[in-house]
DNA sequence: GATGAATGAGCGTTCATTCAT
DNA sequence: CATGAATGAACGCTCATTCAT
């Protein structure tokens, strides 16, 4: 096994037992284990379990941005933008959904409070397109005139929660049904 | 101290605890010493950590519906209480912050998704005013045409998000800001 | 409830519960609570749980020595004063199988080293009546000419290993079984 | 230290502290102290105390069969292969005194007792070369005409108190008064 | 005197991290 | 490098004992 193979299996043995078990049920060894190398090994490749905890975290938004921007075009006009990004968000939830639950248990943690905060203040980057389209979406007067960062919310707000009820089997999303829900978040936010 | 003293004592320790640092970032020994009783006091109130995490969350609950149902009326148009649920709960959430704080640690967490399937499933009650009002909605025809559950998320999905990011400081809600933003949930459901 | 009687219950709540589940799975509380009185008040009958497990064993031994003399003198044939004291002696655990389990735990623990040893050195008496009907018997020349220990553990041992069996259900002593068995001893013993 | 040196550590401690102190004397962190390794270390070798305490008990078995076995022989008559076994078994006894004292507390206890069924029940086998001494002798008519058990009690339990009467100080067994000591035994159970 | 709520030391066990091999 | 045995602090929980009522 190459050493970065290793990393690898050590990643996707954190990311597997973190979204199925939460971080209390993905002790160091356990995680080792999963991934076929020694307990030791991974303090190579990771300083410590936080480290690894965000550098995962990083390494799932780095997967999730191409997917979401795959077709995107900063030309089409700015409702089929905000479709597209929102279809293609819930798409990447759905059919992910070891990242999604890992995405979500970061999130709901100190970790990702910490992570959000530097996010908002800039000094991290990342989803900026999202950010960009915001802006312009306020600039151009189609979408309500709120902080961005209810805009924000309005939007994602609901397609986690929906992403997230289907994941645990309490709803079952379908093509038209993600469409449908992505129009009503478009309803919510547009002027 | 009285006896309820000492659990509310207790309740009230657990409540900023797990609030500000989350299930594991509360040991019991922690609550203890924070609500100033010894550590085997706990176990006079609480059978054990988990009772008393589901308890502490009845409690949450109880106190909140009647917030939220104050000047509810079944006799008011649909989009008014609609309005008035979401408003009240944003200032529930607003006004209550380890509350709000607790209740997402609660159900993003082992005892959260055992909890909402339950009540999914009916063999639990509570909210059922929430439920009541969207199938009114649903048969009035003055809701989009969607599976309860994903009604519950376009309505709530944004609420919780707006009243994390205020909590966290990312926002800050005001009066006209509150209104504005359930009102955008509205449009969000309505047909 | 008279002081007496709350120290009886006291006592048989401790006896009921040692001998069923050890000392281990007799906290003073459920002995109180067996006993139907507050937890603190065993304190006001016994210093601590030690002096409760040795005032026991002395009272059950207390009660075990009228049964077992019942009927037997000095007077009879040397064989029939054995095979009546050990006929009694398995009768008495036979029939009170609580208080053999108590004798057991107890001897099987620090306590009853600590007491054998005091026994043995003639700092304590109690069963006075075995010893000297053991010496009689050495001086006789009836018995095999052994140390009274093992006199002692030559007659008992089987009796309690028996008993043991007995109420453990591994064997089902009726009359018969119970002479034919002491008369074994006998055999064990005898010149 | 190699890696079986510390098993072998943590077996002998646990063999020292309960033998000497009971279960209940002998915290993990103490047995742990004694072997001069970690807490934690025991874990490694051991799922939890009960198998500790199981392991440490199958190993005692193991050892003591050898050395009962040691030179007997189904050929022998049966009177010899008898006070072979009892002389045995009371040396082993002798000789090894905190084995004894394991054994003791082991059988005197809820792991005892769940064993003793399962041999009882046949479920188990170990000393099997006993029972079949036993039954060969009940077939034979040498014996007495009781069941099994009886026998048992019979043979083994004047040992057994000897055992402990010489260990703990109150007689002092030498070669000659172990043999009389274990024909006394045979004159118990022989017809 | 009687109570039982309160205590806190001590238990068995886990797990992030280290380091000799 | 990679390993995984070893560590020990920290956890949830129990229970003998105390003491205010």
């Amino acid at each position: 096994m190459s050493k970065s193979d290793k990393r690898e299996e050590i990643i996707c043995a954190a990311l597997e037992l973190i979204a199925e078990q939460g971080f209390h049920g993905a002790p160091m060894a356990m995680i080792a284990e999963r991934a076929g190398v020694g307990a030791g090994t991974i303090y190579r490749y990771f300083e410590n379990k936080d480290v690894l905890i965000n550098e995962l975290y990083r390494e799932l938004e780095e997967k999730m941005y191409p997917f979401i921007l795959d077709g995107y075009t900063t030309e089409a006009p700015f409702r089929a933008r905000f479709v597209h990004l929102g279809t293609a968000l819930l798409h990447y939830f759905i059919e992910h959904p070891l990242h999604f639950r890992y995405l979500e248990q970061f999130h709901n943690s100190p970790y990702g409070v910490a992570f959000r905060r530097d996010k908002l203040l800039g000094t991290r980057s990342g989803c900026d397109f999202f950010r960009e389209l915001f802006e312009q979406g306020l600039a151009q007067q189609v979408l309500k005139d709120f902080p961005l960062v209810i805009l924000f919310d309005l939007s994602f707000g609901p397609l986690v929660a929906v992403a997230r009820d289907h994941i645990l089997g309490f709803v079952q999303m379908d093509e038209s049904m993600i469409t449908k829900t992505v129009e009503a978040c478009w309803d919510g936010v547009r002027r």
